[in-house]
DNA sequence: CAAATATAATTGATATATCAATTATATTTG
DNA sequence: CAAATATAATTGATATATCAATTATATTTG
């Protein structure tokens, strides 16, 4: 039926499915325990209290999502309570981010399941195993950057 | 500023930021070389032509896709010419689904470049890293399953 | 300094992801 | 067989991704 490539064995499509299966597991895992966010407005909240201070470009950066994405999720956030805005001081085009606190909390609260869906998703998976998959990791990133 | 964790270190974050720089390295490579099409298309053009006559949803299984985001993507490439309708003769709830002279052509001369993408995106990295990086992510998708 | 250029954020258009509900048809069960 | 149940696909609602264009403001340059 296919002599050709059989999508199965192609290892892109193994990390596809991995990233899809993670994301999936703990979403799940939020909503089991009646946390209602996603994982990506988690993401963003989370790098927003990292980062105080960053401009939405840079906060996008770093969780490596599009510039307008961040600009809608933002303004979701905002909607929700969870973000507040003020405009920055010296610079009238950008805009300041700061946690509310109800936000803090729900970090705070979301931490443990955080943690342990990590730890499932890597159960049985050694310690020098996870290097050298980040070393793999990491080189894919940097091929790509062509 | 942050003694709790770093976004950096977390492996799944490198996860996903290696799927991401994948997918647009090898996104870009397509418009380059004047594809007008997504990787998405793609591998659904694919799937397809892998497994004629599977139900949409064994195909959307077959490349982790929901059901649904596949009926869009089937009416868009029905649409664009690129994949063919035929009723079930048995099964009136089902389609049959064939690709068109066209696709075929397509993925035909799309071949060298997505072959030379992952050549590229995977290089220096050995095979004995492959094979091992390969078992993580099979570990991780298991994990998941939970 | 005014014009040109750069930067931060937004907006529009289109594609995909996800969950829940719905529609149409097929299969199973009392 | 008719009612209940299962299955295939679609539709609706909402979230996110991506590229290009736009708006507002800041910075640089002639």
């Amino acid at each position: 039926m296919n002599n050709d490539e059989n999508l199965e064995d192609i290892l892109f499509y193994s990390l596809e499915r991995a990233i899809k299966s993670y994301r999936q597991f703990a979403q799940q895992q939020l909503v089991k325990n009646g946390f209602n966010i996603t994982i990506d407005q988690w993401l963003l909240l989370k790098a927003i209290h990292n980062h105080p201070g960053k401009t939405q470009q840079q906060i996008a950066q770093a969780i490596f999502k599009d510039f307008a994405s961040v600009t809608r999720m933002v303004e979701l956030l905002v909607e929700k309570k969870y973000l507040i805005r003020f405009s920055h001081p010296t610079d009238r085009r950008r805009f300041q981010l700061k946690l509310a606190k109800t936000a803090v909390e729900l970090l705070h609260d979301m931490q443990p399941i955080i943690e342990n869906n990590r730890k499932t998703a890597l159960k049985n998976i050694s310690e020098q195993q996870i290097i050298q998959f980040d070393e793999v990791l990491n080189l894919i990133i940097n091929n790509c950057k062509a």
